[in-house]
DNA sequence: CGGTGAATTGAATCGCGTCAATTGACGTGG
DNA sequence: CCACGTCAATTGACGCGATTCAATTCACCG
């Protein structure tokens, strides 16, 4: 019988199944039956909104099911997704008082939610969970700086191959014939916002990986990666 | 007399005079002596790396003055600067054992260095210190996000305007008559490299710039803002 | 089956990049 | 102190990659 079984059966974080990555690892388990208690669960629908730009900064999210998008709008209607959330991936511990970004569903998404102070609580009591966000947040820096690469410097191809790895590393699974299968929940215009394209350009160089026989559509929101060394060539040293 | 007088007369961080925001404000004197005795002191002039991509990342920096450059370069030669380090800005506190990016001095350069493992003791034992490092790495994080929306989906004179806001705010001080004073340290192609442009475009916007009396130049190195709310109109929302 | 919204494709345009020439800043040696 | 050399910055002419605008085509759902 392991630590995990001690959760009361109808404990949420039971079934839990996220990434070892996950915050809440770093608490030992009757801990985290603590923590779990403090917050709550959230259930939100394609399209719903997390909170908005310049919303207080009040709770911290961590992804269990679904995945949201993280997006600045400028006063003209422009928009750049500054990241993609999976299963997994924790919302909201910035230090600021207010949310620098919006959160947007994309699907059918759950998330645990904790208050911000209940969690500070924590971090202030539990080391290892400090240990686990800083070393968070070093990680989301490091991705952030290379997606300043991608996004200053790299052609529109380059992107999209680099966007492609990136999904297939975090999301992406194997079919039954060993297939190299990478989702795309996100819409065409949800990818071009993320890469500082347009939808048009992402479905052109779509179409171009597809003619090379680079990747192959599966349905709109599905693709296989044929040739895992062309899209490596094409992303150029990044996301290696 | 402070505490802080009571370092010894010749002890490097007494004269050390950067921002309120430096890693090592979150010691107390005494432990800051000790600290500090732990590492050294560099000196770099104009040109000279302080790591490349891909070193090992076993020390700390924190930079006492000058001007560093972050950067990537690609196979091809393209470049990103990822971020300028001014005066209290810290370096190499990833987690990474090795180094993503190069650093590079402008011009000339004093930098305090420690080793990782004991700037690690010492965030062990100083929870301080651990908090402080979370704070600037989450500080860190918001800045580079915002930089994601200003190379995915800025124009040149935007990206341009919001750069000089940055750099007066971070760097920009006041002449004998008030004047809004901006130093320009880096070369027009580091500012391009740095908003992923070119140092064409960057001079061309520059002299739009110049000719709509919005800056003016008193030399290469040091332009004035003449019209502090053009520049905010223009940098459109970000970097307020 | 329509009907609706997203994705794809095509044609024209434009902002920025590229390449080349000129100007300017600055140090050096006569 | 000035002439010259060097290298960065500026300016100009032109080209290209990505955007824009406009049709289709496709996927999906009542």
């Amino acid at each position: 019988m392991t630590k995990r079984a001690m959760l009361s059966k109808d404990h949420p974080c039971r079934s839990c199944d996220v990434s070892a990555e996950a915050l809440c690892r770093a608490l030992d388990v009757e801990t985290l039956a603590d923590f779990r208690n403090q917050g709550g669960r959230l259930h939100l629908t394609a399209g719903q909104t997390l909170f908005h730009q310049g919303d207080p900064a009040d709770c911290v999210f961590s992804l269990t099911s679904g995945v949201v998008k993280l997006y600045a709008i400028l006063s003209d209607g422009r928009r750049q997704i500054v990241a993609f959330l999976f299963p997994g991936d924790f919302v909201g511990f910035e230090t600021q008082q207010s949310h620098g970004f919006a959160a947007e569903a994309i699907g059918d998404t759950t998330l645990c939610r904790v208050l911000k102070r209940r969690f500070e609580w924590f971090v202030d009591h539990y080391p290892a969970l400090a240990e686990a966000r800083y070393r968070r947040a070093a990680a989301e820096l490091a991705i952030a700086q290379e997606r300043m690469v991608t996004l200053g410097r790299q052609t529109a191809a380059e992107r999209l191959a680099g966007f492609l790895s990136d999904i297939q590393r975090r999301a992406g699974f194997r079919g039954r014939d060993g297939a190299n299968l990478v989702p795309l929940p996100m819409s065409r215009g949800d990818i071009a916002d993320y890469l500082g394209l347009t939808k048009e350009t992402v479905s052109r160089e779509l179409t171009n990986l597809r003619k090379a026989r680079v990747i192959r559509s599966h349905s709109l929101t599905l693709i296989e990666i044929l040739d895992p060394r062309g899209i490596g060539a094409l992303a150029c040293g990044l996301a290696a």
